[in-house]
DNA sequence: CTGAAAGCGCTAACAA
DNA sequence: TTGTTAGCGCTTTCAG
């Protein structure tokens, strides 16, 4: 192990303290210092390859420049892109980002965030959809700026950054409309994760405001946000006996469950019944029939949550009894071949 | 800011020295205390909810317990399961993972370490494919122990895991053969990415082991691993004049640009053309046609890797000059409809 | 403007 | 078995 280079050597090098060393290398207490010192007490750090010791800056300091953030699941598609909106955002400023998955589990969602207290992280990031949550006592404790992603917390005391799901919804039911379908059902995602009970509600919202009946009748809910779960669901749709035309679904595996289901009925999509998803993953446009959908900018609301929690951690106050507006990221509407004019009877 | 708890408080509430708590609180040297007195310890910091704090005990032990893990693209699909993978060994160890990706630009790759090498992480983890990268010198400075994933060395200085494109286009190769095909020809990615030219060359070793005449000319290159240069590929091979019955892609992207340039010719997959993917990427068994591809165990890759990992750590040795030979995890052959037998003519 | 000195919270010699 | 002491590398008063 080759000896690593201390400020301590820096200040020898130049001829100065270190105490003066540290000065002269830190942004803010530079002005404090000689320019002629500051200069070199530089060059001698540039030519010795100086590198502060974080560990030892942030025992001092109080901070970890390090923000942790909690996903159901690393392998869920729509979470890499948030991954990326807030590693991007926080990188530029210097903080690190440590990530932890619960694996949906709701009791792994505390033990992952204590993990990140004891480490110390100066913020947290939470995309975490699980309505039943309650944040380790220890969190208020420390006082650790959070802010939620892609779910609404029950009360609104953290920041949070969603998708517009009533929006989503509503352009979705607006196009099922337009090509004149009135008879609407909605497969649900599970009710107690945010996104399910929030389009559920929001489907309701947009067939009233299209002038349609509204009725939980037309609800079926998934038991998950899966393939397998959707086609269930459908399935009892179809066999319910109400009559409708189109099907809205949570998310796009959902849908895509439904498409299986209709199919195995031998009916066929769009002809029969129009499906709709959400999320606009990867490759549902070459599916068939390449899905309609409706696309949301998981990488933006990554990227929002992180200046947010910037926000949060420059003013060094983690919003104490603040009351949060959720912030809510426009989604758009993706038309394909899944979705088509209702069929004259 | 609620108090934070320190030994300190724990010494005085046991009402021993700090150092004796210190020592009760810590497995290795428990043994070395009076068991009442540990007893009486491990009580008070209980009562007490005391969390150890990490900087201070890695300002002195000079561990961090972080690993760092380097990716060349979040949003790649292929990543997530690699991450994943490596998060579940690491964590039940204790060690956190940071995660940096440098966006496939070479120049970001030695930033990215730079910054988990100012952070003074433990280890490295790096899924970085690109041939042409050269590990900051810092890094062999710092002794830092690192496993290369999804990529082989030039040298062998690292450890490597590695998925065994060698079998998985054997498998591919004889699969086509066994359908009759006997004209095949390989739509390459970059070469200088360590899958790109590992499979070019397992696909050529692959024609000669099935007695096939192997050549250059059957080899046609995409600029990059995805849908836009693999069409672009498949259109020269298709514009050349080799008669071919069957193309092997290097990824499944590619694939898809294949099957589209193919059918944007009015030919029809797999009866004019049989095409092949690799990794078995989500959806691609719901494609029209679902590819045939090769299954390779991104999960496994990751955990393996952490453990080769975990186990440098723990001999707090790098290795030196070791020569590593790169582990191979084999790959799986997924037969679907975009391959079939030959057509008589 | 610079140096001296204290101390962040913890571990690890060394003594007792 | 326990206490004393020093110090990891850095920032930050406080004097000078």
């Amino acid at each position: 192990m080759a000896k690593v280079i201390t400020l301590k050597d820096v200040a020898r090098e130049a001829g100065v303290h270190i105490s003066t060393a540290s000065r002269a290398l830190n942004d803010e207490t530079r002005s404090g210092v000689n320019v002629d010192t500051a200069d070199r007490v530089l060059v001698a750090a540039a030519r010795l390859g100086y590198q502060p010791h974080p560990l030892a800056r942030g025992l001092r300091t109080n901070r970890t420049w390090t923000v942790g953030m909690v996903v159901p699941d690393l392998m869920n598609p729509l979470f890499p892109p948030i991954f990326a909106g807030a590693q991007n955002a926080l990188d530029e400023i210097g903080y690190s980002l440590l990530i932890g998955a619960d694996d949906e589990a709701l009791e792994r969602t505390g033990t992952v965030m204590t993990t990140f207290l004891e480490r110390r992280v100066d913020g947290m990031l939470v995309a975490n959809a699980h309505l039943d949550f309650t944040a380790p006592e220890a969190l208020l404790r420390h006082e650790v700026p959070t802010v939620l992603i892609n779910r609404s917390a029950r009360d609104d005391s953290f920041p949070a950054i969603v998708g517009d799901d009533r929006t989503g919804l509503a352009l979705v039911v607006r196009h099922l409309v337009e090509l004149g379908h009135t008879r609407i059902a909605h497969v649900a995602g599970p009710h107690d994760i945010s996104t399910g009970l929030c389009r559920r509600q929001a489907f309701l919202n947009a067939l009233e405001d299209e002038g349609l009946a509204s009725s939980e009748r037309l609800v079926f809910e998934a038991g998950s946000f899966r393939i397998e779960n959707g086609r269930a669901a459908c399935d009892r749709l179809l066999d319910s006996g109400e009559e409708v035309t189109a099907i809205v679904a949570a998310n796009d595996l959902i849908a895509l469950g439904c498409i299986d289901a209709i199919q195995a009925r031998g009916l066929s999509v769009p002809s029969d019944l129009s499906v709709t998803g959400y999320n606009d993953m990867t490759f549902v446009d070459r599916l068939e029939p390449p899905l309609t959908t409706v696309s949301v900018p998981y990488e933006a609301m990554g990227a929002a949550a992180a200046e947010v929690l910037l926000r949060l951690l420059a003013a060094d106050d983690d919003g104490g009894d603040t009351a949060y507006e959720p912030v809510q990221l426009p989604p758009s509407l993706v038309v394909r071949a899944s979705t088509g004019p209702i069929r004259p009877s």
